[in-house]
DNA sequence: GCTGCGCATGGAAACGTTTCCAAAAGGGTC
DNA sequence: GACCCTTTTGGAAACGTTTCCATGCGCAGC
């Protein structure tokens, strides 16, 4: 037997009085007398009531629900991001309402689209292409107050973020200074990840900067990357690079599978630095050299930015937040022997202990 | 400059016709001539027209808005799972309104309440104690389509969740078949998780028809779990266990790591057994032995179980989802010399191929 | 004893929809 | 030409809130 969904209506009808005094009562708002207050408490009590936010959300024009994109929960990465937005909003009486676009720029648009349409109060998201987005253009220019997840900033929109150019530039350091000169980024949907991007993009830069060849780019499909033995066949194109930076860990230690195929070892004929320091990195065998994120951290940032906006104070963009190169012995200097012959001479096998950049901190709060 | 949201009344208005008959058009319902049409449609083209699902979600009592209340989006299974809803979810005009518990059951009520109260259409959650919260109760007696995720189904609730316990009597089975007779189980979180109880009851189950002796119940706390070395000193307090259960692949990483401190090998010394069968654990120097559960397929059947009810069809508790015993270089049969002294004869080192249970499919489809 | 003030109260409007209902218009049949 | 049926149309109510405003009351100050 279906209770009807009981309105302040009936909670006022019970304890004699006006919706208006039954709402002020409910919502400690506004005088009223004593015995009015107490009749009124009893009865939403005996019904059982409870408001009902979306009649509130049509009134007040708030729906203290926020709206969050990110491309797949499906990967820690953002699914703990969104952990964080979770933590840092429980308590302040937000809800999230949740999408994902697979890594698609037009199911990013369509989602955004019915996010606002679902009258949310403020938007985070990570998506393919922030800066070029008509429903994320159409959202602001409603004045929803938005902020970036894991993308640089744009279009004068504030992000929560690492800034991975930097930190793949610290990346390329340390392959330097263990001795690598060949070196390779390997790279998961590169067209739809300006994280990606921006990491290839400082790795070459800083490769650059210090006369070292141009880090071959390679590109893989989703299949090869789950793939071990499609990922050792890309590989073995690639038999002079002596080092690879991957986009993320879980592809560090693919090519760490693949290299065992290959009959490589590593980090002897093969080192491998990986992306955002997930935990179990530091449980292998090997542990594998990274560089670590705290994508719960940038939720919380996110989340942290985005209530100040609802409370309309400014935001201007903070700085990035800290990365640190976690080293691992899957990073080393390569072997003298090495498994290509037109390489590089004996190099001294003892290099100078890692050392953490400075301004960095050092992993998950 | 805010451009004030545009309702259909200023569609209305701007087409030179009432809001009924704007809503008629908009929503390709009732009857309407091809002048009225065209005005209407291009009206609201040029006002950027979109329909206020709060205001349509007041009228029609529906807000096509789906509850999600799982223990941390931080834990991949739980991720994976909810991104399956997602994907069952994606084109259905649903949307997912997500909280998170944290493992806990106070926390999961309020959680209830509030989607409750945000007049959610349906409820899939995985908690604490589904058979004994108030609120689950409350939404329920409210007539709110409700279905489980990973629990055993309870309370008349239908759930999409695989048979926890017989998973572990496979464990079970498998690490008898490999010579094992003391074992132990790792339980993380075991007051707040009925999977790790059934698992264990399972485990222990199986054990005793064998004739085995009880498994060790060995309960770790978060902290254990996250360090290494508290986890290795945990172990070292059961040297006579040769095979051990963790309650997830996490915990069975860590294991390893343990184990690798107190120099003991795996499988040689110590064989590893995990749960859930993350992709991560295939890909390892030495492959986990664990169980494939493919969460993001529960969330997928818990997703369509739900349409199903709110479309007002009967939904009845399907069986189980399909597990599958993934055989890995971690389990082995126990060393002759084992590291205690008081412990089995020798056994013979090769031992039959593993075969996975027939009935049970291979992996995340 | 009046004025004026502050407090408690309730009616009603508004928020953006959908849908019921009645009315108008058009067109066919006798 | 009257009648009825169908199609199109728009007003208004309803959904559950909050808040504005007006009303009524008691009480202090003159």
């Amino acid at each position: 037997m279906r209770t009807q969904r009981v309105t302040i209506k009936d909670v006022a009808q019970k304890a004699g009085c006006g919706v208006a005094t039954a709402s002020r009562v409910l919502n400690r708002s506004g005088s009223s007398s004593p015995e009015v207050r107490d009749r009124v408490e009893r009865a939403a009590r005996e019904l059982g009531f409870s408001f009902s936010a979306i009649g509130r959300a049509l009134q007040s024009r708030r729906s203290m629900t926020i709206g969050c994109l990110v491309p797949s929960l499906a990967n820690p990465v953002f699914a703990e991001a969104v952990q964080g937005l979770q933590d840092a909003l429980s308590g302040s009486g937000y809800q999230l309402l949740i999408a994902s676009s697979d890594y698609d720029a037009a199911a990013d648009d369509a989602a955004i689209e019915t996010l606002v349409s679902k009258g949310i109060d403020g938007l985070i998201v990570t998506m393919v292409d922030p800066g070029d987005s008509p429903a994320l253009a159409r959202a602001r220019s409603r004045d929803i107050p938005t902020v970036l997840m894991f993308h640089d900033p744009v279009a004068g929109i504030p992000s929560a973020y690492v800034d991975n150019a930097e930190a793949a530039r610290t990346v390329a350091r340390e392959c330097l200074r263990h001795g690598h000169r060949r070196t390779g980024f390997l790279a998961l949907r590169f067209a739809s990840s300006d994280r990606s991007r921006n990491r290839y993009a400082g790795f070459l830069a800083e490769c650059r900067a210090r006369g070292l060849p141009d880090p071959v780019l390679i590109e893989l499909s989703e299949a090869e990357a789950n793939t071990p033995e499609k990922l050792a066949a890309l590989l073995s194109e690639h038999s002079d690079v002596t080092a690879i930076f991957a986009s993320n860990d879980f592809l560090a230690i693919a090519v760490q599978k693949a290299a065992r195929l290959l009959g490589l070892s590593v980090p002897e004929h093969l080192s491998v630095v990986g992306f955002d320091g997930i935990e179990i990195g530091r449980l292998l065998d090997v542990p594998l050299a990274t560089v670590e994120t705290a994508p719960g951290r940038m939720g919380r940032r996110a989340a942290e930015m985005l209530t100040d906006m609802l409370q309309g104070r400014g935001v201007d963009q903070p700085p990035s937040l800290p990365f640190a190169f976690r080293s691992g012995a899957t990073l080393a200097a390569p072997c003298p022997e090495t498994r290509d012959d037109d390489q590089v001479a004996a190099r001294p096998s003892s290099v100078p202990p890692v050392q953490t950049d400075p301004d960095t901190e050092p992993k998950r709060g």
